[in-house]
RNA sequence: GCCGGGAUGGCGGAAUAGGCAGACGCGCUGGACUUAAAAUCCAGUUCUCGCAAGGGAGUGAGGGUUCGAUUCCCUCUCCCGGCACCA
């Protein structure tokens, strides 16, 4: 009588009694195993509940724990919660309810469903960011950043939701747009914290070589920081003592150099508007565009990018080229950044577009100062002969014929030894707004006092515990909610007790994910972030399982967070983390990313329902590679559907039939599987490793259970156990074996009397495989040839012809050319 | 535009220190079981010529290195992700 895996019946047995013991518990300076940190990024446990991409990477980090336990490693596998947030306040005014109750409500569902799917989570170290347990950490963190003059509050223009009423990091725009609603943003100056993550830019591109991060992900946070060389240089203003400062990377180019452009917040422009700077242009008209340019959006001059026009208005006055006498018109346009380099840039419209595109609306002079490898050197009338990165300077004194990165170092110098100029380095990445006014993130633990200025919380008040307020709308006045609970905003100053306020930001949410692999170290400690010794046994993660959009801003931010505290001696690794592996994405089965919108949102839990756990498992894992994206496919859950039950109905139907000895053959195969299925596993190449599973359950049912040894059979329930823990465990039990099958070892190859003798070799004639022969392994090259020779099927390809060459390949292939 | 990744049957994907292309799954075709369907099981399934034996073509396009290239090199096309008037 054939068993039927009833999946529910299975998963009820076993996913509460795994988490009654300590199973899954990581244990703490464990010096007699090997520890690996397994990471996968917490969820934000929104209300919809778990996703089917938060299925598919926990289950990636789970079989990976897994299997690393089965290899006999001490794995800390934890899980938190990323809980403070927009959406859970937005879903708490909107239903009128608190957001602690409505976080308490999402962790609670989210923890059920994960038990329910099976993952190892060492649920003893479960970590919440709006716990005040942890963000106390979170608010030291920020003032010992405070004390050491990493942060600073200044008022400077932010990006602005008029919807949401929020500041947005730049990092939270896109394409002019709110990350969040997708309201267009303005720009607003608010007094606001800023983190200075610049200072640590070197070490953020330095400690890369300590990690094991592939290539891209390097490559995303070295181009994010873009590190350069930039000279800043300084030019005298003809008929004043003004001079103007601009900064360029490509100094190499300045003979050619016949314009200035200025950012319409450079402070030459107030003076000229102001009358502090004579000019006979028509101050109106300046004094227009400059507003016209500062009241536009990023959206809208980006819009200006893609249609090419370049805008701009003549100051009227003139700068001296150093190298060549010639005065240089100066100009406004709004092509030039403010907050890039000096915010004056030197125009040379021979070798870079937006120079060129400038020249020609207005007429200035284009000079060619490089030859490409064309060897055109004939005036520059088109776009397309500009030359901007490579070539020979040429009509540029003494840098003729030199290679244009030799000239950069050549002028660079040069302009530092006439005084003309400062060589300096400068950073893509720009410190980090730390201030957001709303009510669910971490309270700022700083206080305004009228004579002290801002001083931070006493650390013994910490943690600054979130008020309860009646309202959770940021306020009119764009700031946080929390400004208008008096009560809780008066207070007095730590340092002269006089009449104080406290500070009403709170903090993005970064600030809790930043950190919160080190609390899993050790969550309930109140005297220190987490033991030290605990910390230099775990840390640095071993592996960290998340998505591609992490791996440049949660990468580059926590790893600058980790760093800070590694100077302050308060944790003990300099890097956070040593492999990163980032994982795919899956669309929906319309090949487009899931959306509520689009109605093609797969959640676990109707899957589970349907199949249970373990097939919803191991089919995430079948799919394709853990790191590509793909779409979800109903038709081939099927397929994993039918290979679970099979597994489970052959060793159920005999599992007391099961033999002391089997076949040779069988027990050949499983240790190839295995040796196969370790080091894909090493790999993260589980798809793979689920195909081979279905190969072995191919073979085991051809080959019939008869053949099979108990061993052998426990062997395969041990391989698959990281992808259908239940199934598996349940099989182990049947088989008459202790619980629990996750507290086993990975199956050594066994044994067998097998050893391949002879094979089927390919042979290739010109290159073409045409037949086989079979072989012994001590076969000489002499004799192969004679076999391959007389063999009927192969010798009507080269009868009559020369054999001009015979590659034998020991063991591979052999190759005939005639 | 820049950086990164990719392109293999009807579909998802296997196979790269250069060596049997298409593992495994889906789908499809035929068969068994069934009153029937579903489920399950068996066989087949890159395209193409051929009744067959067998032949020809074939890993985005073109070229190169090699006895041999999905894999290495050069040129190009398209797709995906990220960044972007960064001077």
């Amino acid at each position: 009588m054939k068993k039927i895996f009833d999946f529910k019946k299975v998963e009820e047995k076993w996913r509460d009694k795994w988490f009654e013991g300590d199973l899954y518990k990581a244990v703490d300076n464990d010096k007699g195993r090997k520890k690996k940190y397994v990471l996968v990024e917490f969820p934000y446990p929104s209300g919809s509940g778990l996703h089917v991409g938060h299925a598919f990477s926990f289950t990636g980090g789970d079989v990976y724990a897994r299997f690393m336990r089965m290899q006999g490693y001490n794995v800390l596998f934890p899980m938190g919660w990323d809980a403070f947030g927009l959406p859970t306040e937005n879903y708490a005014i909107k239903v009128k309810r608190k957001p602690q109750d409505v976080t308490k409500e999402n962790t609670d569902s989210f923890r059920e469903e994960m038990k329910s799917l099976g993952f190892s989570f060492d649920w003893s170290r479960e970590v919440n960011t709006t716990d005040p347990n942890y963000y106390k950490w979170t608010q030291l963190i920020f003032i010992k950043l405070f004390e050491q003059g990493l942060a600073y509050k200044e008022e400077r223009p932010i990006n602005w939701c008029p919807s949401c009423k929020i500041g947005l990091a730049d990092e939270e725009v896109v394409n002019g747009n709110c990350e969040r609603c997708g309201t267009k943003t303005s720009k607003r100056n608010i007094s606001q914290w800023i983190v200075k993550i610049t200072a640590y830019a070197d070490r953020l591109i330095d400690g890369l070589k300590d990690t094991a991060f592939i290539e891209k992900v390097k490559a995303a946070q070295i181009n994010w920081i873009d590190k350069k060389e930039w000279i800043d240089i300084t030019y005298p203003i003809q008929g004043t003592d003004e001079t103007v400062t601009v900064a360029t990377t490509r100094p190499d180019t300045n003979f050619g150099a016949t314009f200035i452009v200025l950012a319409a917040e450079h402070p030459l422009v107030g003076k000229l508007i102001k009358g502090k700077i004579k000019t006979n242009q028509d101050l109106d008209e300046i004094q227009k565009y400059v507003k016209a340019t500062l009241d536009k959006s990023e959206l809208e001059r980006q819009k200006e990018v893609s249609e090419g026009e370049k805008t701009g208005v003549f100051t009227g006055i003139y700068a001296i080229n150093h190298l060549t006498k010639k005065p240089m018109p100066i100009w406004i346009t709004d092509f030039v950044l403010g907050s890039v380099g000096t915010g004056a840039v030197v125009g040379v419209p021979g070798h870079d577009i937006r120079d060129f595109e400038f020249a020609k609306q207005f007429g200035l002079e284009i000079l060619r100062v490089v030859v490409g490898k064309d060897g055109d050197q004939s005036e520059i009338t088109d776009k397309k002969q500009v030359q901007e990165e490579s070539g020979v300077m040429i009509n540029s004194g003494f840098l003729d014929g030199k290679e244009i990165n030799e000239a950069t170092k050549l002028m660079m110098d040069y302009i530092e030894k006439q005084g003309w100029g400062t060589k300096t380095v400068r950073y893509h990445l720009r410190d980090w707004i730390f201030s957001r006014q709303h009510y669910w993130g971490e309270p700022i633990p700083m206080i305004k006092c009228e004579k002290c200025g801002w001083v931070p919380v006493k650390k013994s008040d910490l943690p600054i515990k979130l008020p309860e307020v009646e309202r959770y709308e940021p306020t009119e006045t764009g700031e946080s909610p929390l400004a208008n609970m008096q009560e809780w905003v008066n207070t007095i100053c730590p340092v002269c007790k006089g009449p104080a306020k406290r500070e009403t930001d709170t903090m993005p949410n970064w600030a809790g994910s930043d950190w919160y692999f080190v609390r899993y170290v050790d969550p309930l400690n109140k005297e220190f972030i987490a033991d030290l010794s605990k910390q230099s046994y775990w840390l640095p993660v071993d592996t960290y399982i998340g998505g591609d959009e992490h791996n440049t801003l949660h990468l580059l931010y926590s790893r600058f967070i980790h760093q800070f505290l590694y100077d302050q001696k308060a944790v003990t690794t300099p890097e956070p983390y040593y492999q990163r592996v980032s994982h795919g994405v899956i669309l929906g089965s319309d090949n487009r990313r899931m959306s509520k919108t689009r109605g093609n949102v797969i959640v676990p839990g109707d899957v589970t329902a349907k199949v249970g756990s373990d097939v919803a498992r191991a089919y995430l894992m079948f799919i394709g590679p853990f790191d590509s994206t793909m779409a979800w496919n109903e038709s081939a859950l099927n397929g994993v559907k039918r290979f679970v039950s099979r597994v489970y109905s052959f060793v159920a139907d005999n599992s007391k039939k099961f033999k002391e000895d089997g076949s040779p053959e069988v027990t050949h195969f499983l240790n190839k599987v295995n040796i196969f299925s370790k080091t894909a596993l090493e790999r993260f190449q589980y798809n793979t490793v689920v195909a081979k599973f279905m190969e072995t359950m191919n073979f085991l049912d051809k080959v019939g259970a008869d053949q099979v040894s108990k061993a052998n059979i426990e062997d395969f329930v041990l391989m698959i156990a990281p992808f259908v823990p239940f199934v598996a465990e349940e099989l182990w039990s049947m088989l008459g074996n202790e619980y629990s099958v996750h507290a086993q070892k990975w199956p050594t190859p066994r044994k067998t009397s097998i050893v391949e003798h002879s094979m089927e070799l390919p042979v290739q004639i010109n290159g073409k495989v045409r037949g086989r022969v079979t072989i012994s392994d001590q076969i000489s090259e002499f004799e192969l040839k004679k076999l391959v020779e007389e063999d009927v099927l192969l010798n009507r390809h080269f009868e009559g012809k020369l054999i001009k060459k015979f590659i034998y390949v020991k063991g591979k292939i052999v190759n005939v050319v005639v």
